[in-house]
DNA sequence: GGGCTATGGTTGACGTATCAACAAGGTGGG
DNA sequence: CCCACCTTGTTGATACGTCAACCATAGCCC
């Protein structure tokens, strides 16, 4: 993995090559293809979004499977505001319940509900094998480690100084 | 590249493990972002959303800078509708203009006005310095041909007797 | 030609993401 | 206590993607 004699090393190196597009728009096809693969898998299995499928992974994995929005947000990475709408259609959709917070009147707690928890439930097992299926199937054991570096170059040069 | 002494080639192989798993998530995440940013940079420079760019692109690069509405939608692979709402959305921003089809009376012309034409040359080059500062300039030449191996290898599992 | 089906394109409904603005409750310094 | 400021969460506007329904024309077969 290291470096030959080449120079070079963290200077951004001449131009970006034609090939180096390339890689980079089949990257974004092929990922945006198996987003949209594995979307409508679980949709089509579970009725759920892969946006509520997060929600209430983040639920069911949190203490007592309620979280203050806030920290919710924080937990899968949203916006409070995307949050808040996508919260609006699950709590329609009876899903997840609100109410309000004992210790801090401006904020809600979100916890699940049993038919949340159940469609929850019911998902994974069909969209590990979905993502078994289209994903892990297609690669070699070499293939997963030289991914694994590579998203760890990506990672630590889109956040520098994240630690791990 | 080719394999040890190991089996089971084609065969899908036992259970996926949590680090597969773990490697699609941070796939999906590390994507996502990248679009995002990519995306952002990309209306903060030129004014364009992505979909923009890539109907701008495809019409640039097409004979006289038109094309009728159902090859345009095959060659950038949306669907008709999508493209139909995004061309009005476009059309009434001054990037395109639709005209009926002279040897196809249901059909219609989809081409460039000077305002898009501009909008597209002029959004082409920082995007492509973005691609090259949050994409390629975080690779080496290794992880590229692993990189290149590896998305073969997806799009040949996600679409298998796709020639090339 | 008359009718059947396929094709090209548009539309409306709905779910979703982002942004800016907002309301209301907390917090801390004077 | 009071006021400025921060945080929490919601809302509305707008853009976007998908689906199903739809209209008009083209192509075809009798």
């Amino acid at each position: 993995m290291a470096e030959g004699g080449e120079v070079t090393g963290t200077v951004p190196r001449r131009r970006m090559t034609s090939r180096e597009l390339a890689i980079w728009r089949s990257l974004a096809d092929i990922t945006a293809e198996l987003r949209r693969i594995l979307g409508s898998q679980l949709q089509q299995d579970s009725n759920l979004s892969p946006a509520d499928y997060e929600v209430l992974l983040a639920l069911v994995e949190a203490d007592g499977c309620q979280l203050r929005s806030s920290e919710l947000a924080a937990t899968i990475d949203w916006e409070r505001s995307r949050l808040s709408h996508h919260l609006g259609r699950m709590e329609r959709r009876g899903l997840i319940r609100r109410q309000d917070c004992p210790t801090d009147s401006r904020g809600a707690e979100v916890f699940l509900t049993d038919e949340g928890s159940n469609a929850f439930h019911g998902a994974t097992a069909p969209h590990m094998r979905a993502i078994k299926k289209h994903f892990a199937d297609a690669l070699t054991l070499e293939q997963f480690e030289a991914l694994d570096d590579i998203l760890q170059s990506l990672q630590g040069h889109l956040h520098p100084d994240s630690r791990s």
